[in-house]
DNA sequence: GCCAACGTTGGC
DNA sequence: GCCAACGTTGGC
């Protein structure tokens, strides 16, 4: 078997139609996602991200989105998967900073999906808070030490756990 | 800005 | 195939 990685404390199953995807507000917040309404997501530079995208996504999946690499991190609206993956344009644009020299159109390296704007939490929750209700949420990647998978399956109990927390 | 925890690269 | 060096992510 190739690429066995260690198991996660429980391993998520990818197939449960819901996530969490990570932006950096200064780069692309959920008031951009409001305002557009649907963003291709582009810039995922990542084998595992990817594979989720390429092999797991659905149209109609639930996504939490999640502001990382800011003064607040932490789940700040709800979205939906609204595309089929498709290849990212950006790895084929020499101007792109997601250019990949070693991606061309007869064989796309990397894919996106579109991401279409649901609603904002009533508040967000943050990692911290997220972080105090641990127990309730074994192997949620999110809480894996040095995490930085940009893109992961949440369980949807997890999901559930995590947008109650608006109103906690 | 610092640092831990990764993932990737490349020499051998 | 191994592994050290390097680059990146992301919380603090």
């Amino acid at each position: 078997m190739p690429r066995l990685r260690p198991p996660a404390p429980t391993p998520p199953d990818p197939a449960t139609g819901h996530w969490l995807m990570k932006s950096e507000p200064d780069e692309f917040s959920i008031d951009d996602l409001e305002r557009r309404g649907t963003e291709a997501w582009s810039g995922v530079r990542n084998y595992q991200a990817r594979n989720y995208m390429r092999d797991a996504m659905r149209v109609g999946d639930r996504v939490l989105f999640y502001h990382s690499s800011c003064a607040e991190p932490g789940v700040v609206g709800l979205a939906r998967i609204a595309s089929p993956p498709r290849a990212d344009p950006t790895q084929f644009d020499p101007a792109s900073a997601y250019h990949d020299p070693k991606s061309t159109p007869g064989a796309p390296r990397w894919v996106l999906v579109d991401v279409a704007f649901e609603r904002r939490l009533r508040r967000p929750v943050g990692l911290r808070e997220i972080r105090r209700h641990a127990a309730k949420l074994a192997g949620l990647a999110l809480l894996s030490p040095g995490n930085r998978l940009s893109v992961m399956p949440v369980l949807p109990a997890h999901f559930d756990l995590i947008v109650a927390l608006e109103d906690a």
